[in-house]
DNA sequence: GCCAACGTTGGC
DNA sequence: GCCAACGTTGGC
């Protein structure tokens, strides 16, 4: 399958780049997403290579901390099943978890982050989904056009 | 199956 | 903290 490119957002208070960075093998299972368009983009379009820009949310200045890359494909993601986890769902048993979670493994932290306004600025990336109000899909698709000028802006 | 109410996201 | 946008839920 040819390799995509993706947008995925986390809030850094809670899961940054740099807690990614920090993870034994530099990689992290990306549990939590609970939006159906997002775990169908995991589920159904994801592979092993494909591109991240990794999107720091809910921050000021938000934006593109870095890159990384898919290293496992999709699979259920348990904290879906356990009911001390703040992702439980109850809709979730075994069998019939409908929740799937990739790892993505880092790649590199940008020296500065590539903020939201910058991208707004950027041309070519007047199409990217993240800069559109009211935009909220955690894990978005991007094309290899936007990645590799975010990648650019990015130091990268 | 429609759609209003509700809850959440996330930039500002 | 505000609130627009949008996804989900649930009554009918």
């Amino acid at each position: 399958m040819a390799k995509r490119y993706w947008l995925m957002k986390t809030e850094p208070d809670v899961f940054s780049i740099r807690d990614l960075k920090a993870r034994p093998g530099k990689t992290e299972a990306w549990n939590g997403v609970r939006n159906y368009t997002a775990r169908n983009h995991m589920r159904d379009l994801m592979s092993v290579g494909d591109g991240v820009l990794f999107y720091h949310s809910s921050v000021t200045p938000a934006g593109v901390a870095g890159l990384a890359v898919v290293a496992k494909k999709a699979y259920p993601d348990p904290t879906a099943m356990d009911p001390k986890s703040e992702y439980f769902d109850a809709k979730a048993k075994p069998g019939i978890n409908p929740w799937v979670m990739v790892d993505v493994k880092f790649q590199q932290e940008f020296p500065a982050l590539v903020t939201l306004d910058q991208m707004k600025q950027t041309p070519g990336l007047e199409g990217i989904m993240v800069t559109r109000k009211g935009m909220r899909l955690s894990v978005q698709p991007v094309t290899a056009e936007e990645f590799a000028i975010v990648a650019k802006l990015g130091g990268g």
